[in-house]
This record gives C-alpha cells, structure tokens and sequence, in this order.
DNA sequence: CGCCAATTATGAATCAGATTCAAAAAACGT
DNA sequence: ACGTTTTTTGAATCTGATTCATAATTGGCG
C-alpha cells in the first residue's frame, strides 16, 4: 500500500523541522534581519530550492516558525490553567505565564508581531496562515477552560458574554502591552516603568472590574506581591524569582 | 546673515513634505508593500539620490510618515480630551477617537504596527526614532490632562499611580485590541466577533475596577449605547454614526 | 557679468538577497 | 536493467534598495 508514500511524507516532515530548527537558531544567533534563505539552506545542507519547496516565501517559513513556538508557550499557559488554585488567580497565572515566556524567548516575541503584520501575514501563504490560527486554538483554549470553572463556580458574572469575551480584555492588554514594551524607547519617553508590573495592576484592576471573585485591593502592593511570589512558587518554580519582570526586588533581606 | 541657509532649510523641509505626501498617497493607493523608493522619487520628479538625501533608509521614511500622521490623530484626542463632560466619559471619548480613527485610516495602522515592530524600528535612523518618540507626546498629554482633572475631580483615586500609569491599561488595551484586529482572521478563529464594542464593555470593567466615577454597569448595553451615541453626537458629530463600528445597530427604526 | 569653489542633484551602476526553473540526479516500479 | 516519474540542484534571473562618480546648480566675489 502506501508506504511508501508514507516515508516520504514522513521524511519531508522531518526535513521541515530541521529547517525550521536551524532557522530558529540563527534567528536567535543573529536576529530577524539576518535571516537569508540561501544561507539557510546551505547550513542545512540542502540546496536553495528544495528549501523551496517547503516554503513559499520567506514570510512564509516566518508564521511557520511564530507557529511552533507556540507548542512551548502552550506548556506554560495549561500549567497555569491546571494549576489548583481559585479561578482568579488561576488567571493573573496565565498572564504570568505569559510574561515569563516573553522575557525567556524575546526573540520569539519579535518574531509573533512582525509575522503578525498585515505586511508579513498576506506574505504567507494561505495555509500557513490557517495553520498558525489553529495553532492558537489551544491556548485560547486552556483559558477558556479557567474562565469556564470561574463562571460555573460563581467566581464571576458572565453578563451575557462568552468564555472567549470574557477574556478577551486580558488578552489585548497583554499583547498591548508586550508590543509598547518591544518598540524600544516608547514607554521611557513617556516614562513609563516597570511595565509588566503595571500591566498585573491593571489586570487587577480589569478582573476587579469584572467582578472576579477574590478581589484585590489595588493599592497593596505587599498581597499584590505575596500573591505574585506564591504563584511563581507553586506554578513556575524553574523560573528564577530574581529575573522575575514583576514581582518587585523591594524590602526582604 | 543667514538668510540664504534660512531658504535653503524651508526649501529642504517643503521638499520632505512632499515625498511624505506622495509616499502616503501611493502608500493609500497601493499598499505598504508595493511602496518603492524609485517610484516614489520620479513620481515627485526627483531622482533616487535626493531622495536618500532626506531618508537614510526606506524604514526611514517609514517611521517619518508615521510619526507625522500623529497630527490628524492628535486633533481627535484633543476634541475628546476638550469636551466638556464628566472625565471617566471623557476617557471613553478618548478610546472612541483612537477607534474612529483607526475605522478611518486603517492603512495608518497598518504602518504604525509594522513600523514598531523590532525590525523594522531599528532600520530607521536614531533621529527618526526619536522624532517619533517625541511626536506622541502630545497625545499622551491630552490623555494626560483628563486623568490629572479626574483624581483632582476626586473621580478617580490614583493610589499611588502617576498620570502616566493611570491610563496605561487603557492604552495596552486599546492597542492590543488594534493588533488584533489587523491580524486577519485571528479573531474569526477565535469566535470574538464586534472587537471593538468589546473593547468598550473591556474598558468599562477597567475603569469600575479603577474606581473612576461615575461607574458604568456592565450589563446595560442600552445604556453603555446611549452613552456612546452621546459621544458621538457632541465630540465627532463629523462621524457617520452609522459606519462607526462600536455603537451598535440595534433597535430604531 | 564671468569665474571659481562649494554645495546639491542625478541616475546608471552596484549590491543584496529572494525566487525561479531548466537540467541533472535519484527513486520508483516493472 | 530500463524507462518513467519525482525530487534536487544551484546558476541564472529578478526585484528593488542603496551608492557614488559625475554633472549641474548655487552662492560669493572681483
């Protein structure tokens, strides 16, 4: 039958990933800009055009690539969503989550909003863009599960919106806030600092809005931070609370 | 004196002005992507050389067509930050010009996205940066000015918080909530139809959770409506109610 | 006005790098 | 082993940004 079919598909999986590795790591080693698809391809061994074929474009192995990325960003998010804590915190987790991987992979996070450029996206092919929109399905996904249990439990009041609404103002304030923080000089000139710790303040503030159960005084920074430190504690213990972006170095010594 | 270097710098200036307005008329014509440095300078009459007199990159230019469209967006935020209404209305005045306007230019949002992507930010030269930089103070300003009336109202309380602070959840979010509009299908996918209303029900949990008087019930969009279509009415009577994407087209006939 | 030095404009030439495609090689089935 | 189909190759092409030697213009001056 076919298995010989099937070996090959097998094999241009696999040299897709090779691709896709050595790309990313010259991405990392060199950034975006020096991106060349003929030294890719030589680095990998093979010749420009059989990267070709994998690829329609070099935006195209772009979204590729922000799409993979997403499998290690999804690890972070289900370890906050399946985290046994109340819904609430479960969802200021998440957001952590989401500030621990931009500060572990920032090339990632400048390789996400490029790709998510009208420029670059219409670039792409038209299945690589499907792809990376099912990719994110999981993520959203795993929140939703948390918004789900919030709701049912009586955390919160959906007030006519769906799980995906519900969250979606979480969702926007963070991308926002990641994209302020990534074009350099733009927060300082409006002397902004310490983003990330004023995006959990407002996250705070939004959830409180919402009516999510706890709520949080926002001017406690002490329980702001007690709860920042038990969530790194209990979810993300292999993240150093030192180079932690949020929880602030005050007092403790 | 120097009269002769006086003409000479007002000529330089008049003739920079001229390639941002026929750059962004192509650019308005035919797409960021299709912008090419060649065209641009026969089209204005000028070689390629002169051109690069004035831009030491195409990114360059990128970032100065940017930077100067803050000026008809600017005059928005002004309008709503002027008004005379409560300040938490007046914030929301505020999010209602950055929406009008992006409903209006959405190809200025496309170029402000992809020119504050990493890549492309860091090919403009260091004086265009800044130039950029320095051009967004104004709006900052305006929003500024309503959040300093709203604590000194006794509106709001800052805790704590400084001007800047206080509306940066309001800026992540609205910003945030643009990116995701503009990457095409990424909302479909995720079943979050009418952004911006949402980003409006968002806004107004943020300010409840903010404390800012006078709170908004979150499941009245009757009300929330009615605010809105005041809004409209007072700061952009200019804007067709019709074609604006947040008042919604419910009832009335 | 005519001349020289300095400044500015020009656009053909160069360069960078993505993409294509005719030819060569490898794989397949018989 | 052989003809056919599929895959790979990389030199050639193409696109378009950028440079820079040359030409033109300008301002100043006798």
């Amino acid at each position: 039958m076919g298995s010989v079919q099937d070996r090959k598909k097998r094999q241009l999986a696999e040299r897709e990933q090779i691709f896709l590795d050595r790309a990313w790591s010259m991405i990392q080693r060199e950034g975006l800009l020096n991106l060349q698809m003929a030294r890719l391809a030589s680095e990998c061994e093979y010749s420009v055009g059989t990267l070709y074929q994998h690829f329609s474009a070099k935006e195209d192995l772009l979204v590729a690539l922000a799409t993979r990325s997403v499998g290690s960003r999804l690890e972070l998010y289900r370890r906050a969503a399946d985290w046994q804590g109340p819904t609430r915190h479960r969802m200021l987790a998440i957001l952590l989550a989401d500030i621990l991987f931009a500060q572990k992979e920032p090339e990632y996070f400048r390789l996400a909003q490029y790709v998510s450029t009208h420029t670059v996206w219409m670039s792409a092919s038209e299945e690589r863009r499907e792809a990376a929109l099912l990719a994110s399905v999981p993520i959203a996904d795993a929140v939703a599960s948390v918004v789900r249990e919030g709701v049912s439990r009586g955390d919160v009041d959906p007030r006519g919106m769906s799980e995906r609404e519900l969250c979606s103002g979480l969702w926007s304030m963070s991308e926002g806030m990641h994209m302020l923080v990534s074009a350099a000089g733009l927060l300082e000139a409006h002397s902004v600092p310490r983003p990330y710790q004023l995006l959990v303040t407002n996250t705070h503030a939004l959830l409180n809005g919402l009516g999510w159960q706890p709520l949080q005084p926002l001017d406690d920074p002490e329980q702001q931070n007690a709860l920042l430190e038990q969530i790194m504690t209990e979810v993300f213990p292999d993240f150093s609370m030192a180079t932690c972006p949020v929880v602030s170095p005050t007092d403790s010594e």
